[in-house]
DNA sequence: CCCTCAATTCGATATTTCTCGAAATATAAG
DNA sequence: CTTATATTTCGAGAAATATCGAATTGAGGG
C-alpha cells in the first residue's frame, strides 16, 4: 500500500509545490483538514481570480497532492496526507541520508532517533 | 541557528528539486558524502554536457542545497546536509500536520514518535 | 424550463526555464 | 609565457508555466 513514489512523481510532486500560490494553497488545505474547503473559498483566501486558482489546483490534482469532492454545488478540495507523506519520506530517505543530514546513524531507526532528540529534547 | 527557512526560501529550494536533472545531481551528491564530486565528474554521471550541468548546480546553489569548493583545478560541490533537513523540517512541520498525516499526536513529539514507530517497527 | 451560482475550460499573452555550442575565465603544468 | 584542463558565462532558440477575462459546463432553486 505504499502509494507512488516513482522519480516522475517524486518531481511532479515538487514542483506542484514550488510555486508559492500553490504553496499557500497546499497550506491552507492542510490546516483545514480532511474535509478541505471550497474552491471558490480558497480564491477568496489566496487573493486569486478563479480562472487562475482553477489552473494551480488542477496542478496539485495532478500531481496527486490534493482531492476534489463535490458538495451541493461547490468542489471541496482537500489534501492527501498519504501522498504527502510519502513525499516527505522520499526526500528523509533518498536526500537526507548516507552522511551528516541524520547525525550518527550506525543501526536502523538511529537516524530517526536522533532527529526524534534534536525536536522533542 | 535555524537555516533560513522564509517562505521564499523554500519555494527556492522546491523548485531547485523538481527537476529530474537537477533531483539526480543532487541524490548523487548525497551519496557522494561531505567531500562532494567534482562538477565534470557529475557531468558524465548524469550524461549532461557541461555547460548544461553548470546551469544547474548554479541552480542548486542559489537555493542553497549545495556548495562548491575549489580542489586544484576542478570544483568539488557537495550536498548541504543542513539545508536539506530544514526544508524536511518545515514539510513536515506545515505541510503534514492538522490531520491525519501524522497518526494520532495529542502531545508534542508524538507525532515524531509515531513516524519513528512506522520507520522502525 | 429558466435563471443563478460555482467552477472549469479556452484563448491569448507574458514570463520563466531548459538546452547546448561557442567564447571567456581560472588554475595548474611544462 | 605558453599550453592544456576544468568550469563558467554568453547568446539564442525551443518548450513549459503562469496569468486572467470571456465563454462554457454542471447543479440547484423557483
Amino acid at each position: 500500500m505504499e502509494s507512488d513514489s516513482s522519480l516522475a512523481t517524486i518531481v511532479d510532486r515538487l514542483a506542484a509545490l514550488a510555486q508559492p500560490h500553490r504553496l499557500a494553497v497546499f497550506r491552507l488545505l492542510v490546516v483545514a483538514g480532511p474535509d478541505g474547503r471550497a474552491a471558490g473559498d480558497i480564491a477568496e483566501a489566496v487573493g486569486l481570480p478563479g480562472s487562475t486558482l482553477s489552473f494551480h489546483l488542477a496542478h496539485l490534482k495532478r500531481a496527486g497532492l490534493v482531492r476534489a469532492a463535490r458538495e451541493g454545488r461547490s468542489l471541496h478540495y482537500a489534501a492527501d496526507f498519504a501522498a504527502m507523506r510519502g513525499l516527505v519520506d522520499f526526500l528523509t530517505k533518498n536526500c537526507c541520508t548516507g552522511a551528516a543530514c541524520a547525525p550518527v546513524a550506525e543501526k536502523p531507526g538511529d537516524a530517526l532517533r536522533a532527529l526524534l532528540e534534536r525536536h522533542v529534547a
